[in-house]
Formats: C-alpha cells, structure tokens, sequence
DNA sequence: GCAAGGTC
C-alpha cells in the first residue's frame, strides 16, 4: 500500500531546503498558500509519496476575549484569572486552512519543525490543523525530526530516528505566553491609564511594562544611575621621560597612580634624583590574538553597531534583504561554530570571484585550517556570505557595509591567528619600577582581511639589562577619575545575551521598543541614554519593588517553565502559582503607585498649568485646555476631566457653536498633510458617544483612540450631525458616508467619514449648500451650488443650481474625486458591483443612501 | 493602544 507523507517545517526556506535533501534534489515545486515541494520514495519500508511544507513561525497568537479588550471598562487586575483564546497569528496568510487542505488524504505527518522548545511547541499547532484532516491508517502517524543541522548526513539520519513530538516542551511554552500576556497587559493598561492625561508634557501615549523590555530598559537607567552617583577623585602619576636612539619610551609607574598629592611629589622627587634610569630586566613572548568564531546573530547586531552604526533592528532587515536575495545566508541563529561537514571550499569558491578579496580566499582554498570553538546550537549555520557581490552589485549603503563586513568575518574564521611578539622591559629609578611595553606585529592572519583588528602598538628600541637611560624630565601628571559613559548599544546587546533577556530574534525588538516608547534614545557613538520617562518609571520599580525591573523577572518565569518542559511539573498548577505571585505584585505595585507618581509630579508638569485656553466644558462651563503635545487632548481643569482628540492634526474652535446634547463646544479638526480633511466634533460626544453602536473614527498617528466626531454622529436635531451633512454613500469603503465639509470654502469639498476618499467640488463655487431634497434616481442628498459671479459653467449662465452630484452630469465632471478611482468614471461603470448596500454598515442611515458603487 | 515569541 502507498503512503502520503507531509512533512512540516519552521519556515518555507527550511521546508525546501529540507525537501530538496530528503529527495536527492528530484523534488517539484508548486505554490499553495505557502510553497509545496513533492516526491516520491519510501518511508518507512512501503513506498510514499512526500509532500513537504512549511508554516511561518508560531501559526496561533495568544489573546485575551473581546469582552477583556476595553481599557475603560476592565479591571487590569482581572486579567490575571481571565481566560484567553488563540487565534490565527496572520489570518491572511491562511496557514491554517493551507495545512487543512494539505493534510487531506495524508497518511503520515513529519514533524520538521526548529528543535527549540517554540519549535515543539509548533509542532502542536501543526498537529492541531492536520490530524483531524488526515486519512485513518493503523499505527502511528505523526512523527517528530529531531536534527541539529541542516546539512545532508544529520537530516537523512533524522528521518531514519524519527521520535514523537515532546508535549511537556510545548507545554512550558504556553505557560510562558500566559504569564507574559497576562503580566505584561496588566502592568501596562494600569500604568498607562494612571499616568495618562494627568501630566501635560508627558508625550507618552503607552506607558508599557514588559518582562523583557523593562529590564532592558533598566540596564540603560542603572548605568545612568551609577553615572549621576559619581564622585570624581583627583589622582597623581609620575612619569619620567627617557628615550633610545630618538625614540621615546613610554614608560608605566608600578604603582599606578596614587590618591595622596603629597606622596606622589615625595616620589617625583626621588626619582628626579635618581637622574638615570636602569634596565633591571627584558623579556618577550609571543601572544597570538584569536581569529573570529563563526558569525551569529547576536555578534552580527554588535558590530552592526558598534563598528557599522547600525541600529540593530535596521541590521536585521538588511540582513533579511541580503538572505532573501541569496547573497547571505539565514541570519537568524545562534550558533557561532560550524556544523561537521560546512562546505567551506563551496563558500571560498565563490568568495574567490570577488575583486576585492578574491586572491585572499583563493589563497585561502589550499591553506586554511577548519575552525574550531564556537558554540553549534544545532538551528542553523553562522552567517556566511553565500554570493559574491560588490558593492556596485548591492547599491552600496547598510546593504554593502553589512554585505562586507560578514563576508570579511567568514574568511576571517578561517584564516591563522595573528600573532605577535610583546616585548617588556622593567627598569628602575631610585627605588621605583616602571615598565615599558612595546610589540612587534609576527603574521598578521585575520587582521589581513580584517585589518580594524590588527594589532597596534610600536616595537620598544632595542634595550640591553643593566643598560642606564638619562632621566630628561619627571612629570606628576594630575588626572580625574571618570564616570563611566552611557552603556553602547553594542553592550547592552551584550547584557542581554548574558541575562537572557529576549532571544537573538528579538533582542532587536525590545530595543526598538524602548526607543519607540519613548524611554531611551540613541546618542553619538550609539549610546543608549534613558530619557527623562524611562529614568523616572525605573526610579519608581525601585522605588515600589525593585524585581520588577531586573532580569530575575524573566530568569523566574524561565525557571518555573523549565520545570514544565521536563515534565517535573503540571502546566496548569505552575502557571496558577506563577500567575498568583505576578497578581500579588500587582496589587502591591498599585496601593504603591503614589511613590512612583510622586517621581512624575517632580519631573512632569500637572496638565492644570499647562496648555492653551480652547472651549468651554459643557459641565463647569469653563474653559478648557488644549495640550498640544502628543497625545493632543483636551483638559477641563474645574472638573479634572481629560478628553481625547484624534491625533496627527490641529483643532480650533468651531464658531462658538455648542453641542445640543451635553453642551460642550464644538471644535473643528483638521488632519496635517495634503487633502487632510476637517470635521466637527464636540470633546465629550467623541469620548462618550451618544449612542449605542454609533461607529467609531480611529484618531490617526500615534496613540490615537478611537472616537466619534460629529460626522458620525446620528443624531437627527443636531445640525453638525452626519444624518444632516450626509450626501452620499462613499464610493470607496464598505461603511462610510461622504458628507459635506462645511467649512472647506473657498475650495468647497466633500469627504468621507470614514476612510480617505474625499471630492472637490467645482472650483469655481461661491456656496455651497445642502438642500433637503433628495436626487430621484438615488436618493443623495442634493447640493444647492452658487457659482461666482461671471464663472458659472451651467448651459444657461444661470448662477445656482440644485443638482444630484452624482447624476446631474455636468456637475459631476467637474468635481474631482481624490483617495479613490475616479468616481465620474465609475458611475457608468460595469454595473452593481459586490454585495448589496442595504441594512449594512453600523450607525448608517435605517434607509440607507445608495452609492456610487450601485450603477 | 497592551507582552514576547516565531517569521516575512
């Protein structure tokens, strides 16, 4: 009987990889959602037919259930006992649906995925969206490859012992999903809604806690910290000049360098005196400085930095753009030693075409020796250059730099040593010894390829034992001690790696977090300096509970998971403990907010002194407070009342004009950048909608909340409201309305409430406004036009006209549609197009408009 | 709007 086999791996450029190994190179390709390779051959003593794919990292993502998703109205402590669901990690990439349809008929399933505890963890999700699809057979049928490299010999062997995926492994992995879930969204909507709108120049609009990213953050703010708490201290250092044959001799004090004036001059001048100074002894050794292990990624984001200025997140993506394109290899790994069998000749084949080091790897090809060190984690290979490029081929740039720098670091790995001889001398002046070193470069090796490593230094002039130098002169050279400076990014990376904070996937992104949320920013020389917020939350975790913000956050979680993934512990009652400590310190870290906040008071300014006067607060009937900076919102200092505003754009007072409903004033927003449009909306109703189910804007640029404005707004008294301004259906998106803008002359237009798409009216308008009638062959509202004296476009000269924009012709050639095809032309288009309009769309009309769309 | 982990 013949058997079909699907094989699963971590991500498509493995599954062909491995395809391409398990088949001899004979497998076909074809595209489904994800690529698909097949062959046939046998498995297991019958004869099968292979089918192989792959998944896209994790398939399902942790959440909690929409009933848990309102900041407002959930208690962030109850996040700790609330449930959670997965769902689908990239719905539009159809994992699931493409392992359902791939499983259909299957026999067998190999698991491929990484031999990582995420990789088990996978395992189950691929089980999850195939068993249940498969054919029944007898026997088992999922299988779990367990490979510590992607080369030939170790996948062929995997296939042979093949094992059962480990549940115990997978499991631990859940639990560190909910603890970092549950822990981290807690922390963070509690801060966030605490601290948010009570300062005014506080441009933070999240305020997020994480066990990875606060403890990153904290080693940014200790070394801050360790630099504020600096005392400098004087000290002292004698420093005879002497010098052979013209060339000076630089010379260390045996002491160093002392704290004492006094002493130190006692000491000048003793060897002042002495006049001569005295070889007592020289010796050399040699000392080799080690070539470079294989390339992973960690070392890769410490270069990149530190010696590319290359911020690590922009290194991985030019390091996927370089492996994508087939010039590097997979720069996702950890491994820093070569896998048994790396086919180094391969690599210094194709290096030996470059014009810049191809004579060196040429010459490398007969001479080199393997490397040896490193660590091999088993997942993949250290980055090496696959391709030769040049830098007219790459474009220059990061791409370029990043693209060189690997490819000298591979030749590098397996060039000698570079060795060198150090010579040290000790000589004598009164009863004081001084030294003086020099070196003398033996066989460059590696540096010769990478020469930013050689060794510096100068050769000493040749000295003899007993031989006498005259003492021209003895300095005290006075000195400061120093604080040290703000960590580099390149050691913090290194902080990191050594706590186990992230992995070498994510450390990039829990840096671009921190920079992103405003806590630190990068300096010159990429120094990571903790701004004003990031300084002051840190000062408040330790303030409060110091552990918050330390690594041993995460080493606990990673400890308690550990014991689930040996099967010494059961999932569930790890994570109720776990979660029932992260609860306790929760409630602990809220009764003591106020050490924290007492941080911010004395770095903040409360929002009550700041901000402009804008309108008037329908309650108090005061005025309120713009506050300009981001997030932009609107403060009531009477009532202590803080309201959202839409962001990225300007508001101003609309007129005076009030809200029917709750009084407050209406302000007019108007959204930055070209054809940004402007509407009306009154600061309570955009926070506190009316109406149930009224839809909502999302506030465009960062932070923004979602809120509804007057164009939204259905209520039928209100002259603002969109049931009043409505014209028509947009064209463009499924739920949103084109109302008119009634302050948009002389330019006269009309935009939509929802998405971008927005039409100018005919430029040579005066006014324009909406009549009640409705069009008869659509039922928009129609528009009462009045052209400027002299310009009217209309057959008869006439200056007004009350016409349907979307059916009276004329009119409609002259609007101009933006954001959207060209609704003139799609009037008369290819007819009805997607579904029905009717009764869809929350908020809209009960009798709705028709649209363009419906011609 | 929130975490961290995969990967694109």
């Amino acid at each position: 009987m013949k058997c079909t086999v699907l094989l699963v791996a971590e991500k498509p450029s493995l599954s062909q990889s491995i395809a391409q190994i398990l088949s001899n190179g004979k497998a076909h390709s074809r595209r489904s959602f994800l690529d698909v390779h097949e062959w046939s051959g046998s498995f297991r003593g019958q004869s099968a037919h292979f089918k192989m794919t792959s998944v896209m990292g994790h398939v399902m993502s942790i959440d909690f259930p929409p009933k848990y998703q309102n900041w407002e109205t959930t208690d962030p402590a109850s996040l700790f006992d609330a449930p959670t669901i997965k769902s689908e990690s990239n719905p539009k990439a159809h994992v699931c649906k493409h392992l359902q349809q791939e499983a259909r008929g299957c026999t067998h399933l190999v698991l491929w995925l990484d031999c990582d505890r995420e990789g088990e963890n996978i395992c189950f999700e691929v089980i999850e969206n195939t068993v249940k699809w498969m054919a029944r057979v007898p026997g088992q049928q999922v299988f779990r490859a367990r490979f510590s490299a992607i080369s030939a010999p170790e996948i062929t062997a995997a296939m042979e012992m093949l094992g059962e995926p480990n549940r115990c492994e997978a499991l631990a992995v859940d639990a560190r999903q909910e603890l970092d879930l549950k822990c981290g969204v807690a922390f963070t909507r509690f801060q966030t809604r605490f601290f948010q709108g009570k300062y005014g120049n506080l441009d933070a609009s999240v305020i997020s806690y994480g066990p990875c990213q606060t403890p990153t953050l904290a080693f940014c703010v200790q070394r801050h910290q360790i630099m504020t708490a600096f005392q400098p201290e004087d000290f002292w250092s004698v420093r005879p000049h002497i010098s052979k044959a013209g060339q000076r001799i630089d010379v260390e004090w045996g002491r160093g360098r002392l704290f004492d004036q006094g002493a130190a001059q006692l000491f000048q001048q003793l060897v002042k005196e002495a006049r001569m100074m005295r070889c007592t002894s020289i010796s050399s050794k040699e000392e080799r400085r080690q070539r470079p292990h294989g390339l992973n990624t960690v070392e890769m984001l410490k270069i990149a930095s530190s010696g590319l200025g290359m911020a690590p997140a922009q290194a991985m993506r030019t390091a996927e753009v370089l492996y994508t394109s087939g010039y590097l290899s997979y720069p996702r790994t950890e491994s820093s030693a070569y896998p048994p069998g790396f086919d180094f000749q391969e690599v210094l084949d194709e290096m030996r075409r470059h014009p810049i080091w191809g004579d060196y790897a040429q010459h490398l090809m007969g001479t080199f020796t393997p490397p040896k060190g490193g660590n091999d984690v088993g997942d993949h290979p250290p980055i090496t250059p696959i391709a030769s490029a040049t830098e007219a081929e790459l474009g220059g740039g990061d791409t370029w730099r990043l693209y060189d720098y690997v490819a000298r670091h591979f030749l590098g790995s397996l060039s000698p040593d570079c060795t060198f001889t150090r010579t040290t001398a000790l000589l004598s002046a009164g009863q004081e010894v001084f030294s003086a070193t020099g070196t003398s470069p033996k066989r460059p090796g590696f540096t010769a390829v990478m020469p930013w490593r050689a060794v510096e230094g100068e050769p000493l002039p040749p000295l003899q034992e007993g031989e006498a130098l005259p003492i021209t002169e003895v300095d005290l050279k006075q000195g400061k001690t120093s604080p040290p400076d703000y960590l580099t990014e390149s050691e913090l990376i290194g902080l990191m790696e050594k706590h186990g904070i992230g992995t070498d996937a994510s450390i990039a992104v829990h840096i671009n977090n921190i920079c992103e949320r405003n806590y630190v920013s990068i300096q010159a020389g990429r120094r990571v300096v903790p701004t004003e917020l990031g300084i002051t939350l840190v000062r408040g975790y330790q303030l409060i509970d110091q552990e918050l913000c330390l690594p041993q956050v995460r080493a606990h979680v990673e400890k308690q998971i550990g014991l689930i993934a040996e099967g010494k512990a059961e999932k569930e009652a790890v994570v109720l403990h776990t979660l029932d400590q992260f609860a306790q310190k929760f409630r602990y870290f809220v009764t003591k907010i106020d050490r924290m906040d007492a941080l911010f008071e004395a770095s903040f300014s409360p929002l009550a002194s700041s901000g402009k006067v804008l309108s008037k607060c329908g309650k108090c009937l005061r005025y309120m407070k713009l506050i300009s900076v981001r997030p932009m919102r609107i403060y009531c200092p009477t009532c202590e009342e803080v309201l959202n505003l839409p962001q990225g754009g300007t508001v101003k007072l609309y007129k005076g004009l009030e809200c029917p409903l709750d009084g407050y004033e209406i302000v007019l927003f108007s959204l930055s950048g070209p054809d940004g449009k402007t509407y009306a909306l009154c600061p309570f109703c955009y926070n506190n909608p009316p109406f149930e189910g009224a839809h909502k804007v999302s506030g465009q640029g960062a932070g923004g909340k979602a809120g509804m404005p007057c164009t939204l707004c259905p209520h039928t008294g209100c002259p603002h409201s969109f049931m009043r301004m409505r014209v028509t259906a947009c064209p463009e998106c499924e739920e949103g309305t084109v109302v008119l803008d009634p302050v948009s002359g002389p330019k006269w237009r009309m935009d939509c409430n929802t998405c971008s798409f927005l039409i100018y009216l005919p430029e040579t308008l005066h006014a324009v406004k909406l009549s009640k009638k409705r069009c008869q062959e659509c039922e928009s509202a129609m528009l009462r036009l009045d052209f400027k004296r002299g310009a009217s476009p209309l057959p008869d000269g006439a200056a007004d006209i009350t016409a349907c924009v979307v059916c009276n012709e004329l009119v409609a050639k002259l609007c101009t549609a933006k954001h959207g095809r060209s609704y003139v032309n799609r009037r008369r288009g290819s007819g009805r197009r997607g579904r029905g309009r009717r009764g869809r769309g929350r908020g809209r009309d009960a009798n709705p408009l028709l649209s363009f769309r419906d011609f």
